[in-house]
RNA sequence: GGAGAGUUGUCCGAGUGGUUGAAGGAGCACGCCUGGAAAGCGUGUGUACGGUGAUACUGUACCGAGAGUUCGAAUCUCUCACUCUCCGCCA
């Protein structure tokens, strides 16, 4: 959420932001509307003023035997009014609040104008993309022929777009998680945190999934609980509603759930393979830090994240994000993307976000600098370290030799027990 | 799931209708004292929104959340959430 203030005073930079990010909420009204919040506050807040004062006369005249039912007679009148205006205030209220959350972060600066994700920049490249002397097969293939992934029997068991992994596949999710989790709670200095896959309304609105985007998520039947959709959401609004202390910032947290998503409007998109689940696994990165420090700690948190890639020894490139691609809570967000040899082409597999004090400022998360400070928006970033699945997916892909086997990334190996190829069992 | 007890400021803890933003204590900050420190003494110690663009002044709100009663609610009523204790169940 933005500052109220800061929407008044700079309207047309909010509206031309939001056209920048091509999105059609209109804010037509919104100034006349908060102007008439503070009349009327300030009306409401006379009477109360008054109620306040005449009230305590009451008290002492009551105590000293004085007849006060003039007095009571007229303030019964005010209240009736103050309530009156009170339920006005509520009302306009909640239609600034309605407006204030379904506004997307200001994108810095130095984000590029686009439409959609073939505007955005190639930052910079990592390796070269993977060569064949045979045709590269697709992982979902790879993965069914050595019986490591299961999509059919996942359909029976709940329904489309999730999967089983099986034997030496679950093995390399598994240690896939163990080894992201190991890389940034060790080398990168992380807080590992196992965090609740369930959560409530007040934190997807703290972090912004809601009320914007509700069809995006899983709720649970008869409750105010939600699937996670990324460790993001309960990781962030760990410190929701609290005053950090100045001196334990930046705080750095790693945290690997399952992430769950509807997938609304993906009908038809990436129907095969590991690439677009109702289920999959994901490590996350999650940053509180200064204001000052935030554009810092985005680029060691992007690096952290592509170190993942560079020790597993797979090609990618990060882009930046435009403005048409950019979520709706990001300032400015940089997407790693891996090579995908048989799609011949880069697929997101982490992307990296600076809120600035957009879901502090939704979620109450502030700090003080000194013990007395007037207490102050932390900024929050986050970003995947990485996908899993998608990890999974590309190694399927760059590690398969020509006899339909898997070469296990030199890294894993002490996490997969010391296996280096996943081959077809023997029958 | 059943029964009971709770939820007050950074923390502990008083407060059962009126001058309570909230006693008292601890902590913290500043000052005095001291060669220095401790002890002691003194002063101060919340957030949000509005009046205004201001570390100055002022109004309103906030004692788990929401609703109600009342001229007036931390205090009374209702609903909900959470915590603790005991019982039951359970990985």
């Amino acid at each position: 959420m933005l500052d109220i203030k800061f929407v008044r005073e700079n309207i047309d930079a909010v509206k031309t932001m939001l056209s920048n990010r091509h999105n059609k909420l209109s804010l037509d009204g919104f100034v006349d509307l908060e102007k008439k919040r503070r009349e009327v506050l300030a009306e409401t807040e006379t009477l109360k003023a008054q109620r306040n004062t005449v009230s305590k006369q009451i008290g002492a005249m009551k105590k000293s035997g004085e007849n006060a039912d003039a007095m009571v007679a007229e303030m019964q009148a005010v209240g009736e009014k103050i309530a009156k205006l009170d339920a006005e205030l509520k009302e306009i209220d909640g239609q600034l609040q309605d407006i204030m959350l379904s506004i997307p972060n200001m994108p810095k600066e130095d984000v590029p104008y686009g439409v959609d994700d073939s505007d955005n920049p190639e930052v910079r490249k990592h390796g070269e993309p993977t060569k064949f002397d045979f045709e590269p097969k697709a992982h979902w293939d790879i993965g069914e022929a050595l019986d490591i992934i299961d999509s059919e029997r996942a359909a029976k068991v709940t329904g489309a777009r999730f999967t089983f992994y099986k034997g030496l596949g679950a093995r390399l999710e598994r240690a896939l998680i163990n080894f992201m989790m190991d890389l940034h709670a060790t080398k990168h200095g992380y807080t590992e945190v196992l965090a609740p896959c369930i959560v409530n309304k007040d934190s997807m609105i703290g972090t912004g999934q809601l009320p914007k985007f509700a069809e995006d998520m899983f709720k649970l039947e008869g409750l105010d609980y939600y699937m996670v959709p990324t460790a993001e959401v309960p990781t962030t609004n760990y410190h929701r509603e609290e005053i950090l202390d100045g001196k334990n910032l930046p705080e750095h947290y790693c945290a690997y759930t399952a992430c769950y998503r509807a997938e609304a409007g993906s009908a038809g998109r990436d129907t095969r393979g590991l690439i677009r689940q109702h289920q999959f696994n994901k490590v996350e990165l999650i940053k509180f830090t200064k204001p000052e420090d935030s554009w810092d700690e985005l680029e060691k948190m992007v690096d952290d994240a592509e170190d993942v890639l560079r020790i597993l020894e797979i090609p990618y490139h990060v882009v930046l994000l435009c403005t048409g691609d950019m979520g709706f809570t990001s300032a400015k967000t940089y997407d790693i993307e891996v090579w995908m040899p048989a799609q011949n082409c880069y697929r997101e597999i982490s992307s990296c976000s600076n809120c600035l004090d957009f879901q502090a400022r939704r979620a109450g998360i502030k700090f003080r600098r000194e013990p007395k400070a007037k207490p102050e928006f932390v900024h929050t970033l986050n970003g995947s370290g990485l996908a899993v699945g998608r990890t999974f997916a590309a190694i399927l892909e760059n590690y398969q030799q020509a006899d339909g086997s898997v070469v296990v990334p030199k890294a894993l190996i002490p996490y997969m027990g010391g296996v280096e190829v996943i081959k077809k069992a023997e029958l």
